[in-house]
RNA sequence: GGACCGGUAGUCUAGCGGUGAGGAUGCCGCGCUUACAACGCGGAGGUCGGCGGUUCGAAUCCGCCCCGGUCCA
């Protein structure tokens, strides 16, 4: 039977209830075993361990020392499905919380990156079904055209097929069967992290219903205007053979050599002009040489003609103000179909006309200007051949290093050759205006806000969006070309002839859309649209997109147009941006480096609770941060923690102890330390509610693990033991029970949506209304009432007890002895709180008897002092131990340093004038009890000295 | 080249005009206490990147510089 649970068969009905019908009967814990941990390693250890099981087993149902998050995460996912629980309804009642994931690419598997955004969804979403939104979280995958063909292309070529020449129907299959086997992996990663997605709901980009909203909306668009093919420069990447967007470039910096070229006057005078380049290679497109007009070297050049080096053909040398005089000798080479700027400024001449190509698609030389030698060779080959030849000619006037940045292909490494090509492109100006004007009007919330900055300036610079790939993986274009009269042909469904001339020639166009063009309509796409279904109509717009900032531009501004665009609405209401995760030592985890572990790994081998935990704390969800050993260890350690808070607590629940509906209801007579960590949970209740909804999941986990820590587990639960166990009378065990169940159950809640699988098994062990803690009610955050009254005095109590256990430790007072104290409190206030709870101070600080010195009674002989803001503190010293003179003396000359502080400032006139009036009197009141403590120090020092020189 | 973000104990962070600059982790000391050694209690550790300025008062606001990162050309 080792290792098997059994979770209650038969009460987790199928279906969440309906709000408002009274649930059904309560359920009682079930009896669990589970495997203990691994043998551990002090016999000491063991021996109190069996003495514990051996008292639990005395007191009801026990949990395992340990626990294993394995088994129980499995348990409770399988749980979760069975009873549907994250399925949305398909009639809502009431509000509704909804959220695409972002599909993520089929190229591979999930990082640990993938993992923090989705904790951050999950978070989010399982706080809002608590809430009782009906909640959608839509999963899908993405197609990742040139991505995942990319992938494709390199599996194949390991095997010695050339992706390229196999036909496109095979070339199709080897992609579906890349995809299959990618699918499979990303939904198990997904799955182990516990994300409440609703897998009913699965998308994917390349799907039928995908298909046709991309067809829609490249139909509409091209009707609109929107979209329109035309010959312009593009970044070509010669290796792919494809035009890629300006956002698939990534700039680098790089030497190359800078070369000084001689072009010699056409007329035969002696000389010419100086030119320089990077590029000999493309000097055979050269249309023209260019200079500026305001540069006085060149003014007798322009109008001239110069020839063009390694040809026989002249060109005229012409001005334009777009020369930088500045760059090598003043005369830049124009070759406009292989250069932006060059190509502008040929765009500004139309004396000039426009050359042939000198590249192929895989960007080696060819074409009527190329030079017999030169035809075939590729851009390096041919810039060296070049430079050789220019040198034989002498030509080349001199070379030097120059530092410059090259633009790369992101998919392939390739150089990217900035080419002429009649391609298919998206107007882009009036969407993105669009978008601007609803993030200002603040329709859409970016948080951070501090990235909005970096959007805006995109939007407002944005060019044109070339869309169409001459790839194989994607969704095709769907327009037909007339073969007689060269009409496109762009409708829904394929045509038959052309509408035009009536010729039934017609050619598909051979070229596939951006990946883009399709992943930009998700939010909608995902719901049905453009078919009207019941989930678009219900949960669209959705409320939320999470994602990293890598994609904001790629994907998340887009999804903004066309959201506006096509259904008139913002497609999300806040954008929330996570940051990067680093490894060990510092560099960015990324699918690129391959440096992320495998999620599946990190989760086996952890638990998907201790991996989420350590995603959200304590690094900030938003910034980058580490991940690795030292994160993990430490959520490790807190949901260790709160298994065993869950342990300690269940065998003071008594059988038949009903679950907490309302928080207890404590007078003034009850136990203050009831009181104090029900004003305390409130205030963590309602610190974490904030946070979640403000898109803080990091504050929110620091509130709970700073509550569970300090204030829970370490103090309350340490100071109501004797209450627990029945020392202190009946009543006050009572209160101390039902305080403790309360807090703990609804502690667990606002837990659940960081670590859902830990608190819904401990959940279960505990009196508990409703079939699962997934779909449990959130805590509402005024259930308890505040008692600030009760936080000041326990904050006096507690830092008694700190002075106390301070001063043992520096006394030297041993372990296990239990001496007399004494404090001499600083007022009546803080006299009346020590004097009540004298028996919880003696406790806690292990001291006994406590007694309160009144002002003006010696202190009592042979016993260590501190003073501290609260009084005087003094513990009983073992035997003769050093004079405690030193200490004291260091004690002193800290407040005497603080009290400089303070005095200057009082004595600082612009100070007292200037500002407010209860920042003056803190100051005087600080200054005041530092002289009093000062003066008491110097009394105790001037007692250690007398008493030290006495017998 | 243009911008943006960040710089707080060994490490990660909170604070964003008035605090004796919180916390976590690591380190050191002591371990009594049947929830927990994956723990408890205590301790040490900081010129809040540097220099100027504004202010009665600056980690916090402004300027310049240095370092790290990111985006755009």
């Amino acid at each position: 039977m080792d290792g098997v649970h059994r979770v209650g068969a038969g009460r987790v009905h199928r279906r969440r209830p309906a709000r408002g019908v009274p649930r059904g009967e309560r359920t009682r814990p079930g009896v669990r075993s589970a495997r203990h941990g691994a043998p551990r390693p002090r016999p000491a250890r063991d021996l109190r361990h069996l003495r514990s099981r051996e008292g639990r087993l005395l007191s009801g149902p026990a949990l395992p020392p340990r626990f294993d998050a394995r088994s129980l995460e499995a348990r409770w996912q399988a749980e979760w499905d069975r009873g549907a629980a994250f399925r949305a309804p398909a009639r809502p009642e009431g509000r509704t919380y909804s959220l695409v994931l972002p599909p993520p690419n089929v190229t591979g598997v999930l990082t640990m990156g993938h993992m923090l955004g989705d904790t951050v969804m999950d978070v989010l979403v399982r706080h809002y079904r608590m809430v009782g939104r009906s909640t959608l979280w839509v999963p899908g995958l993405d197609h990742a055209g040139l991505a995942t063909q990319v992938e494709v292309r390199r599996r194949l070529a390991k095997q010695g097929i050339r992706f390229e020449e196999l036909p496109r129907e095979r070339a199709v299959q080897e992609i579906e069967a890349w995809r299959a086997e990618h699918a499979t992996r990303i939904e198990e990663q997904t799955r182990a992290g516990g994300f409440s997605v609703d897998w009913s709901r699965f998308r994917y980009t390349k799907d039928e219903r995908s298909a046709r909203a991309t067809r829609e909306v490249f139909v509409r668009m091209y009707g609109e205007g929107l979209i329109y093919r035309g010959e312009r420069m593009v970044n070509w990447d010669p290796r792919l053979r494809t035009a890629i967007s300006d956002l698939e470039v990534k700039h680098f910096e790089e030497t190359t050599e800078l070369l000084y070229v001689r072009y010699p006057w056409a007329d035969g005078t002696p000389g010419g002009l100086e030119v320089a380049t990077v590029r000999p290679e493309t000097i055979f497109g050269d249309v023209a040489v260019a200079v500026h007009p305001d540069d006085t070297r060149h003014h007798s050049a322009v109008g001239r003609t110069v020839r063009v080096p390694m040809t026989e053909r002249s060109v005229p040398v012409i001005a334009d103000a777009g020369i930088d005089p500045a760059f090598g000798a003043g005369a830049l080479k124009i070759t406009p179909r292989h250069d932006l700027v060059d190509y502008e400024i040929f765009q500004r001449h139309p004396e000039l006309s426009m050359p042939p190509d000198i590249f192929d698609d895989g960007a080696c030389l060819t074409g009527p200007w190329v030079p017999a030698p030169f035809q075939g060779l590729d851009v390096e080959a041919a810039r060296e051949r070049a430079t050789e030849e220019l040198e034989r000619s002498g030509l080349l006037l001199r070379r030097e290093p120059y530092r410059h940045t090259v633009a790369r292909s992101e998919r392939s490494d390739a150089a990217v050759e900035p080419r002429i090509s009649k391609q298919w492109f998206v107007r882009m100006r009036g969407l993105a205006d669009r978008v601007a004007a609803g993030v200002r009007a603040g329709e859409i919330r970016i948080h951070p806000e501090r990235w909005d900055a970096t959007f805006f300036r995109w939007l407002e610079e944005i060019q044109d969006w070339c869309i169409s790939r001459q790839i194989v993986w994607g969704h095709p274009i769907p327009v037909d070309r007339c073969r007689r009269c060269g009409q496109d042909v762009v409708a829904l469904e394929p045509p038959t002839r052309c509408p035009s001339c009536g010729s039934t020639e017609l050619d598909a166009d051979p070229d596939v859309l951006d990946t883009w063009f399709t992943s930009w309509l998700w939010p909608f796409a995902a719901l049905g649209w453009p078919e009207p279904t019941e989930d678009f109509s219900r949960y669209y717009p959705t409320n939320v997109l999470v994602t990293g900032r890598d994609i904001m531009f790629f994907w998340v501004a887009r999804m903004m147009m066309s959201g506006y665009h096509f259904t008139g609405q913002p497609p999300f209401a806040d954008v929330y941006f996570t940051g990067m995760l680093r490894d060990e030592s510092g560099r960015r985890m990324s699918k690129h480096l391959g440096n992320s572990p495998d999620p599946l790994d990190v989760i086996r081998a952890h638990g998907a609770d201790t991996v989420r935990f350590s995603l959200v704390f304590p690094n900030p969800t938003d910034e980058d941060g580490p991940f690795g050993p030292g994160p993990l260890e430490n959520a490790r350690n807190f949901l260790t923690k709160v298994w065993n808070l869950a342990r300690f607590t269940l065998p003071y629940v008594a059988p038949g102890t009903p679950p907490p509906s309302v928080a207890p209801v404590l007078d003034a007579t009850s136990a203050r330390e009831n009181r104090w960590i029900l004003s305390r949970y409130r205030r963590t209740a309602e610190e974490v509610t904030e946070a979640i909804r403000s898109f803080a999941p990091t504050r929110a986990a620091t509130a709970l693990h700073a509550f569970v820590r300090h204030d829970l587990a370490d103090r309350y639960v340490e100071i109501a033991k004797d209450a627990l166990l029945g020392r202190r009378g009946e009543p006050a065990q009572r209160d101390a029970r039902t305080t403790l169940l309360f807090v703990f159950e609804r502690t667990l809640k606002l837990l659940h949506p960081f670590v859902p699988h830990l608190t819904e098994e401990l959940w279960h062990a505990l009196p508990h209304d409703g079939d699962l803690l997934a779909l449990a009610p959130w805590p509402a955050t005024d259930e308890a009432p505040a008692d600030p009254e009760v936080e000041v005095e326990m904050e006096t109590i507690l830092e008694a007890i700190r002075w106390l256990r301070n001063l043992r430790a520096e006394e030297g007072v041993p372990a296990e002895s239990i001496p007399p104290a004494w404090i001499r409190p600083s007022g009546p206030e803080v006299a009346r709180v020590l004097r009540a709870e004298q028996g919880m101070i003696e406790r806690m600080a292990r001291v006994h008897p406590l007694d309160l010195l009144e002002e003006g009674k010696p202190q009592p002989p042979g016993v260590g002092s501190r003073v501290a803001p609260l009084g005087e503190c003094y513990v009983a010293r073992p035997t003769a131990v050093p004079s405690e003179t030193e200490s004291l003396a260091r004690e002193r000359e800290k407040l005497a340093q603080l009290l400089e502080k303070a005095r200057a400032r009082l004595s600082d006139e612009g100070f007292v004038r200037r500002a407010p009036p209860e920042v003056v009197r803190e100051a005087e009141t600080k200054a005041e009890e530092l002289t009093e403590r000062i003066r008491r120090i110097d009394e105790h020092l001037k007692a250690d000295a007398s008493s030290s020189a006495g017998p």
